[in-house]
DNA sequence: ACACGGATACTA
DNA sequence: AGTATCCGTGTC
């Protein structure tokens, strides 16, 4: 049982300052964890590739939960990922957990995910909400106040590379993704981020035109 | 390279 | 009801 939690002031700061601060510092999730190594920044105005930019529910979840809540979402169908909301600071935002150092936990981790391989575990967001066993039904829990989630200040300094964020099409050009440099957990090394295309659609056949 | 797969928010 | 989009992963 963990007490000493980061508290919420942690989370009424600008989110870019809180997407890097949370570098180094370590993710708990129900006996599991890792140091989280790559993060996402979002904001909740004037960012195109926010969830709040093109659906209610998002706007509707800032407006409703404090600073420090778990949002969680499924993304292509495939894999949960999970985030931080960020308000009462400069500005609102939601900070995506893409990648950790795993130290926690391990076997458990190691179960769930199907894999040994220590780099294999975490890194990437899908990754590691499975290696941790996060789903929807840990949406709007609160990171601040619980004994069994929540972050752990950081372990040891951490040199911090900014790099565009990965797998999106608006706003692509936001250096908005925080890593640790030269770690072998993240999920895309600083510079290797693919470009998603224009745009892809299909017919009524299903084929891609 | 592509299949996998469902929530969300549109159009009507 | 139907359609478009989406912050990914594993295997082909």
């Amino acid at each position: 049982m963990i007490k000493d939690f980061l508290p919420r002031t942690f989370f009424q700061v600008h989110p870019l300052e809180c997407a890097r601060a949370l570098l180094g510092c370590e993710l708990v999730w129900n006996g599991c964890g890792g140091l989280i190594v790559e993060t996402e920044s979002y904001a909740v105005f004037n960012d195109e590739a926010c969830h709040t930019f093109s659906r209610p529910a998002a706007r509707a979840f800032v407006e409703k939960n404090r600073a420090g809540t778990v949002y969680v979402y499924l993304n292509y169908g495939v894999h949960w990922l999970i985030n931080v909301l960020v308000k009462g600071g400069p500005e609102d935002g939601i900070i995506l957990i893409r990648a950790l150092e795993p130290i926690r936990g391990i076997a458990e981790m190691e179960k769930r995910r199907g894999t040994n391989d220590p780099r294999a575990l975490c890194s990437g967001p899908g990754k590691l909400t499975q290696a941790l066993g996060i789903t929807g039904a840990d949406h709007e829990r609160d990171f601040c106040s619980g004994k069994q989630i929540g972050f752990l200040p950081r372990r040891r300094p951490m040199e911090v590379v900014a790099d565009t964020r990965i797998g999106i099409r608006r706003a692509a050009e936001f250096p908005w993704r925080f890593l640790e440099h030269e770690s072998a957990f993240v999920s895309v090394k600083p510079g290797k981020g693919k470009a998603m295309p224009a745009t892809r659609r299909k017919n009524k056949q299903g084929q891609t035109e």
